[in-house]
DNA sequence: CATATATCAGGTGCACTGAAATGA
DNA sequence: CTCATTTCAGTGAACCTGATATAT
């Protein structure tokens, strides 16, 4: 049946010779030989050291996301900027509290149509963003430090297509 | 929702049929440029896959994790387990909880190191493996049906070379 | 004494849902 | 009336910390 392996590392509880890590154990294969299971690793390191940057100026990822998108494509809706960053309606007004409290954009009636929010970047902002971007930077370089830049791009890349599947 | 795709596959119709500006930017340039976004985008559709399967079966990601890990490595602790699979000791309470209520694992106290808990796997525990297996295997391919096979084979290298920076 | 294990009691960020109020 | 936008209230899975009781 099931063995009772009774300790599964050593025998018979002699464990106080902990001379040597006996490094840590190997994953399951059913796990590391799936891809859900290693994005989900990488993306975990990822947003960790993201959010260690970036929590020491106050900010999560996602306000670093709006930031830029305001930079690249100008001012928009609330609605608009969650469609196109994949934010839920309902956490972009939390994200948008923090950003324009802290003065990073500011919340205006749209007057060609009340209902919605142009969203606007302020020049603190915008210095900002630029001071995130090296944050991000650093983040980012730090996950890769493993690859060699050729094997960087091919992981880009095989993102972008997996994300992306019909973009040429 | 739409909030994992790609953001605009279809739009609200007719909403944006007056825009000024018809160049449709989709993803801002500095989070699609970086990997720790791109590992963010894919691993949380991934995760909505997996769990879609998985929740019909009243089971999570970590449940199955933990499953794998003791038909690949046998009985252990819950504190090894969780090392194993990097699951918090806290966490790794409610997930046995889980598991132990539907009968697909047993806690016992291990007679050698009675602080212990040695989790084991029961057969109905096995056999639930068995049909978990077949579903991370369809969410897994699910996701990457826009890669060719030897771009997944080339994904998954250049991950577990990110995840496992000192291969051995 | 110190260490390890299992458990409980929280807190936080994030994805997500439902409903209300307002306006097009 | 129908639909879109903003906001609020709240749920749930994951990640994380601290404290406690018990055993080594």
């Amino acid at each position: 049946m099931f063995d009772l392996d009774t300790g599964a590392l050593a025998g018979p509880a002699s464990q106080a010779d902990a001379d040597a890590h006996p490094q840590h154990a190997p994953t399951p294969h059913r796990l590391s030989g799936t891809v859900v299971w290693l994005l989900g690793r990488a993306s975990l390191r990822g947003t960790q050291l993201t959010r260690a940057k970036l929590n020491e100026h106050g900010v999560g990822k996602w306000h670093y996301a709006v930031l830029a998108a305001l930079t690249e494509f100008g001012a928009a809706a609330q609605a608009e900027l969650g469609r196109r960053l994949g934010i839920d309606r309902s956490d972009m007004v939390a994200i948008l509290n923090v950003l324009e409290g802290q003065g990073f954009v500011s919340r205006a009636p749209d007057p060609d149509d009340r209902r919605r929010n142009s969203v606007v970047l302020t020049e603190a902002g915008a210095a900002a963003l630029t001071r995130f971007d090296r944050l991000i930077a650093e983040a980012d370089d730090a996950l890769l430090s493993g690859l060699s830049p050729a094997e960087r791009q091919q992981l880009v890349g095989l993102l972008e297509h997996l994300i992306f599947p019909a973009t040429e």
